[in-house]
DNA sequence: TTATTTTACATGCATACACATATTAATTGA
DNA sequence: TCAATTAATATGTGTATGCATGTAAAATAA
């Protein structure tokens, strides 16, 4: 790489893209959100609880990696609308998060929305570039993350 | 299912990739910033402003793909910590916003957090990969972005 | 010119997210 | 066994971000 061509990528601040591409695809998988009760981050926590029907904060944390006060913060809206509860787990320490009748189905409700924005957004920036991104996001994600735990 | 099977089945949502990746390279940006004063936002914003000597809330607004309340608030810990200044434009409805003296020593001083936190992020994924994926986020960006502006 | 509409911003409210730190329970070392 | 350490979660605080809505000024229509 030339001199130059280094001192253009440094010029351009990889963080501010990722954040400005972030807020503007979320708000095309909120405005199709809208009409359900659930925006697209819930919605993704939600599934994550959904998928091993329990699921620990810090577990949660480490698959979204998201800071474990965010987790806590994040899921209190949840369970105030029923959607989740929680119990502690066999470690006292821990809380183990599951879904309820009605955070079941209010995913199952929203499932539709999700794959409605999903598509809009498939079709605006197309299906083999979106693969290519995902990876690149995915290996992004790999390379940058903290995990002082890297098991997990 | 393993921790890892959960995240990968999630990721098929573009928007919770995006936003996953986002998080971590903000996590790896603000760790060098924290130091300075400044956190990656703050510091986008006021290059923003710097760039053109004064800008609008609106052209703000549009330039960094946020919504026009957003910069209202985001400029505000900016204000009141004296490292902007706003006037009234031409028109009486538009707030101009500048860079004080204090302003433009601290962007000067975060340059050196800026560089190293761009360093360290090339690094871990490679000059070559970061370029194909800022092309496809900005793609992103344009594709998916409001705009009943267009022209600006 | 005046009423209507549009534009530019600000405010109320709610969620998103993280750091520092406190709390409690589990683990480890002496 | 018991003190010290570590792990899991919660709380205080502050910024990030957007929607609904309100206000004032500019532009436009009648």
């Amino acid at each position: 790489m030339t001199e130059t061509t280094r001192a253009d990528l440094l010029a351009q601040c990889a963080c501010f893209d990722l954040r400005r591409a972030t807020r503007a695809v979320s708000r095309l998988y909120d405005d199709r959100f809208r009409t359900c009760g659930l925006n697209i981050t819930q919605y993704s926590m939600l599934r994550m609880i959904e998928f091993g029907q329990q699921i620990s904060v810090s577990s949660l944390s480490r698959n979204m990696v998201m800071d474990q006060t965010s987790i806590t913060r994040a899921l209190a809206p949840l369970q105030r609308d029923r959607l989740i509860r929680s119990r502690a787990g066999s470690d006292k320490r821990t809380r183990i998060v599951s879904l309820t009748k009605k955070g079941a189905k209010l995913i199952a409700k929203a499932k539709p929305h999700w794959d409605e924005a999903q598509k809009t957004f498939l079709n605006l920036i197309g299906d083999q570039r979106w693969t290519v991104m995902r990876d690149l996001l995915r290996d992004t994600t790999r390379a940058v993350r903290h995990r002082p735990d890297a098991a997990s």
